[in-house]
Order: C-alpha cells, then structure tokens, then sequence
DNA sequence: TGGTTATTGATAATCATTTACACTTGATAA
DNA sequence: TTATCAAGTGTAAATGATTATCAATAACCA
C-alpha cells in the first residue's frame, strides 16, 4: 500500500501537483476498496471518515486530475454516475468488466482479451489504438445458479 | 426506410405500445441520421423541423421507450450526455466504435469481433453474455495522416 | 356517445457535476 | 523571519442533463 501511494506521489509531482493530505486520503480510499466501483459520492463519504473536513467539490478535483493522469479510469455503467477504478499497477489498457444483468455485481477481467482484436482494428481499420473499454452484460455464475434452482 | 419503420411498428406493437406521429418523427430522425451518435438534445431540435410542437421531454421518454425494447442502444462517451444509436437490422450485439481522442469523431464497427473473446468469457469466467460494448479510444486515420504532415 | 387509458407538452423538480470566490497552505525570495 | 505568490481547498451557488408532475389531448372500446 505504501508503496503505491509512494508511486502516486511520483506520477503528481512528475506533473508538478502535490500529493495533498485531501488527495491521498482519497487515494487511499481508492487502494482500499480497489475491487468496488465507487460514485465520487460514494468516495467522498469514504473520504470523510478520514478526513471529515474535506469537501466533495475537492474530490471530484482529485478524481478528475487521477483521470487525466490515468492513475485512475472514469468508467460509466448507465445508471446516472462516474465510478472510478484505480488502474492496475503497471497496466497499460483499462481492465474489462462483466455486469450482472440480474444482481448488478460487477466482476473484474484483469487480463487482456483484446490483443488480437486491437491487431485487426489497427490493420484493417488503419486506427491507432491507444486504449479501450470493453464491458460484458449478462448473468454471472451465481445468478445463473439461482435460476438453475428456481426451476 | 419504409420498410424499417414497419418493422418498428410491429416491435412496438409486440409490447402494446404505439406509433405515435411523435414517435415516428423521432424514428425517422434516427434512421436519417443512423451514422451519427445524437443526444437527446440533437435529435430533439431535429424532429422539431419536422414536427414542431414536440416536446423534449417526449423525445426522452421515446429513446427510453426504444432502449429497452433495444431498438437503440444508450452509450455514453464519457461527455456528459447520453447518445443513442440504431441498432442495426436483426443485430444481436452492439457494434463496436472507434473514438478519436484528436478530433472525437466516432467511427463504426459493425462487423462482430468478440465472438471468440465471449467463448472465451463464458468459459474460464461462467459468464453468460447478453452483449457487450467495445470502444477503442485512439488517433484515427486522418489524424494520423495530419500528425505525419506536420512533422 | 361516454368513459377509460395511454400519450403528450409545458414546467418544475432532481441530481450529478462544475464553477466562483474567498480563505488557507506551503514554498520561496528578500 | 516575514512578505509574497501560486496552488489547493471548502462552501455555496450555478449549471445542465434527465425525470417527475399534471392538466390537456388523442386513441380506443363498450
């Protein structure tokens, strides 16, 4: 843990920001809760028990300066809100999701499906591609489960 | 043209809903302009010229409408607002797009290209996939072409 | 025809996100 | 050390997309 937040203080100051007590107490939250897809309400409530004067136009101005440092992805599953999802250390594209059309949950696929796909859109389509988002909808094992029983 | 608004026609009926003249209206900007990616707001102002006592609020409830009867699909590009785009005819899955981070324009996929990457997902994750959205952010070709003549 | 229901347009309400602005902080130079 | 300056912050107000409300209208059916 520490050892990424010394890592994030590099990439700030790489761009000359700081890494204020705001700004890592928000990165923290980030680290501790990578697996969840958190709303910057969602972060700014974390952040305020760490931190309980900060305020969440100051979130959203750290997340917003993550994004552009693409420390952190701002992704958007359709409902009204931004969630933000720290990039794994080292990545160099976004990870893919897989939502549950039934519970909502929201799986992880760390590893990249796409080499191949992105090979044919440079060659065929002559686009350069330089990242990508890719989601999955459907049931996840344990809905399926579920209605396997149900029946 | 015709002939896909009966198709539209029917689907709706299917689900006891109607054609309205303002849904048609709306059906028509849409299949007009199938090659763009309007908002709300767009399409509005353009089903105005052709009916102008539509209210904006009746075209949202239209595209909500056709979203879930997946007659368009709702995507998001990270702007803040919503777009939607034609399903094309008999499609099963979402087409892919091609977003320029240089000059934003949106290029289509339409031909399929996850089908070995979802065997893949349904397999090692037990994830059943309804569809997908697959964007690729990166330099298109023009703007490639621009970026070498300006070097 | 009258009665019921879906649909609409105008408008107000909502809600996520941004902006404005005055204040604080922390670094730097005199 | 103290004055200065820019970056960063908190509060509150503004914005802008979307949704809800509600009275009026249109379509349908007995």
């Amino acid at each position: 843990m520490e050892h990424r937040i010394e890592r994030i203080k590099k990439q700030l100051h790489a761009e000359s920001y700081k890494l204020t007590p705001q700004r890592e107490a928000t990165v923290r939250v980030l680290l501790e809760r990578e697996e969840d897809h958190l709303s910057a309400e969602d972060i700014y409530l974390l952040v305020k028990e760490k931190a309980p004067e900060i305020g969440l136009a100051t979130v959203y101005r750290t997340l917003e300066l993550l994004s552009e440092l693409k420390i952190v992805d701002k992704i958007n599953f359709g409902d009204g809100v931004s969630r933000y999802d720290l990039r794994k250390e080292g990545a160099a594209h976004f990870h893919h999701h897989l939502v549950c059309m039934e519970c909502g949950t929201v799986e992880e696929i760390v590893e990249d499906l796409l080499e191949d796909v992105e090979k044919k859109v440079e060659n065929q389509w002559q686009f350069q591609v330089k990242d990508h988002r890719l989601t999955f909808h459907g049931i996840c094992r344990k809905c399926q489960q579920n209605n396997n029983e149900a029946n």
